[in-house]
DNA sequence: TATCTTCCATACGATACCGTATGGTAAACC
DNA sequence: GGTTTACCATACGGTATCGTATGGAAGATA
């Protein structure tokens, strides 16, 4: 045992490899989420990460569990309102999006949507960490009056709309491409029963 | 001399093997472009690579020129239209970048888009790429009589939606998906002087 | 026919990485 | 104090890759 259960050990544990992989996930990509390196960077050999992980595959289907558990804590957190409120909800998961008010979290985001791409374990995670946005979203605007159909096609639009942002490289000065963040999050977020 | 002048010769040319790069960097991402790998697609070994190329970051620069010019003259062709039409080309544009009409585009829209975020030259790319995409898509827009601010937003709306689009994951069945696109497209591509 | 140019194969050293095997160390336990 | 356990270092074989050096073959040229 660790001196007593959950004192913070000196040595590492699962976890912080797993925290550190993210950490190298967000800044190279899945192609550079290599064993040695993540352990140079954790200031150890390898001899320490296959103590803690059966094999690189190991470690990457831990960290997209523990980017999945995050992330559906996080949309329940985002989503919840009190009723009446939910146009203004919206336009604040669309400003937890924006890459300014949270880059890291964004460049994890695309750095696995990438790895999502070539890796079905990744793109299973993907989809259901989707799903639920989708829904969460979904029921935010039915509950602003918005008809089914409609509710979901905005909820993808603005599922789509915040993750291509942070793909464009766009031209325009940085006051102004807030205020035009703000114009588009509120045609997103546009609902009937309130003019947000 | 090869035979005459334009004949496809038997042996390859530079421009062979940035094509073949280029399927190569869509399937596999900048990080899978590798130039062992390259030379066993094409049938040849890398002494072949290194007559055409001085080294992997030459090619890296002839794929991203490459792509950049193709990319510039279809942004010319898809936003040229008839005056009174503008409303109808944008829809035109929304469909191109769509991933089932465009699924190869998509894949190489999406890789480097990747390699931008950790590689300066191809976000200088990018970046020129995104601003002729942007500029003709707000000229679009005030054709349709939108003022200056509304048609920049929209234009970057587009644009963000149709690649992050491509990056989502949804749960909806293909028919229905098919038609949210069309009414997110309306959406984006309405304007006040048509319905369109 | 002899040579030259173009294009490619082969062989090499160097680096980075994977996973395994094995030894070492310090704390926990008895 | 001796042993056990948890954690890590080191060393190894194997693979993939980069870029270079060098030789060869086939067509163009003279």
């Amino acid at each position: 045992m660790n001196q007593h259960q959950n004192l913070p050990s000196r040595s590492l544990n699962r976890d912080a490899w797993i925290r550190a992989a993210i950490d190298l996930l967000a800044k190279e990509g899945i192609a550079g989420l290599r064993v040695e390196r993540l352990a140079h960077r954790l200031g150890v050999t390898k001899g320490s990460f296959y103590w803690h992980f059966k094999d690189r595959r190991d470690l990457h289907l831990a960290v997209l569990e523990h980017w999945k558990a995050g992330r559906i804590a996080d949309i329940d957190k985002q989503t919840r309102c009190p009723s009446g409120t939910e146009a203004e909800q919206l336009l604040h998961v669309i400003d937890v999006y924006s890459a300014s008010r949270n880059p890291r979290g964004i460049l994890i985001e695309l750095a696995v949507r990438e790895w999502a791409r070539r890796d079905e374990a990744a793109a299973a995670v993907v989809s259901e960490v989707d799903a639920v946005r989708l829904d969460r979203a979904r029921r935010l605007f039915l509950a602003c009056g918005l008809d089914e159909a409609t509710a979901t096609a905005r909820a993808a639009l603005l599922y789509a709309y915040v993750f291509g942002m942070s793909l464009l490289l766009l031209p325009v000065a940085s006051h102004e491409l807030e205020a035009m963040r703000r114009q588009i999050a509120q045609w997103i977020a546009a609902c009937p029963s309130r003019t947000a």
